[in-house]
DNA sequence: ATCCTGATTTTGACAAAGTCCAAAACTGGA
DNA sequence: TCCAGTTTTGGACTTTGTCAAAATCAGGAT
């Protein structure tokens, strides 16, 4: 994120200190959850309610500045990277989220081979398995068994 | 789904009436929460706890006799068809559930570009979109609204 | 058919992630 | 500097789901 300030402005929004430090806080940790926001803006600003950092994720969502991507079996996270389409890739244990290029190239797998008469706005991918980590620490994947919070990487 | 009982049994589970009226239920409702699913059933069977339906939805999920989606904003959804690979198209205003065969032929967009180091075991797709009805009724897209409980189709 | 034993169900408390609301504080234009 | 409208805050509340202990039930052995 280029100027965190000037992107608000551009946007309408008012220049608060809870927007700059939810902003720059989703910029530093890609993929953090409204928490990990929490506490990395709170080291930034010294105090932010949980509802401000709500209601700005929110704002910032709603005007494309950043995004949210909801994976089963964990709360929100957030990203700075927009406008590129891009998808996930999640580790089944530990909750690790990489972002990985379209599968398929440009724009993907945006069409389904039945559409059932819906108005198809996104393709949303997300690809589940064990980061190299867990591999090594001898988790062993099953499309059933929930993220633990455990060992969480950044 | 064929004989309810004989599933269990198959697959070393004790028959209960609970068990039943649960299964009957996801086969009756694709797609279903699992409080509808708990309405159902005890439609069939006069009562069953939320922590039954919990309990059974769970173990069926483990056994793979059903499987579970879990859509942003919407709380899970179980479905009777398993083992296909299939994947999902959801309306964003309501929140209706459709199967669609995979985009892209047998075992589909399973491989991403640059997987950094994970094994994958599934690529999950989700589809967003407007179902017929809300394209009518004047909803309009938006990747940020949460669906909203009215209206909701089975 | 009856009895056991371990699995299942129930009840009620609890937890996580968010939202709703009213009051206080603040931003930015006049 | 003041004012109006927006943000922020704190606390209660909702939703979805889990935990744990006690009561009940299924199904094999007698």
């Amino acid at each position: 994120m280029r100027d965190p300030e000037a992107t608000l402005r551009q946007h309408q929004l008012p220049v608060t200190a809870q927007r700059l430090a939810v902003l720059r806080a989703v910029s530093r940790h890609p993929h953090a959850t409204a928490d990990a926001v929490a506490e990395s803006a709170r080291e930034e600003i010294g105090a932010i309610s949980r509802q401000s950092v709500y209601n700005v994720l929110n704002v910032l969502t709603e005007k494309g500045i950043i995004r949210r991507i909801q994976p089963a079996d964990s709360p929100a996270r957030y990203e700075d990277r927009v406008g590129d389409n891009h998808h996930h890739l999640v580790c089944r244990a530990c909750g690790q989220t990489e972002d990985v290029c379209c599968a398929v190239g440009g724009a993907p797998c945006l069409e389904a081979h039945d559409d059932h008469g819906f108005k198809i706005d996104e393709a949303e991918v997300i690809y589940w398995g064990l980061c190299p980590a867990c591999q090594r620490a001898g988790a062993h994947a099953s499309p059933t068994r929930p993220i633990s919070p455990h060992h969480h990487h950044d």
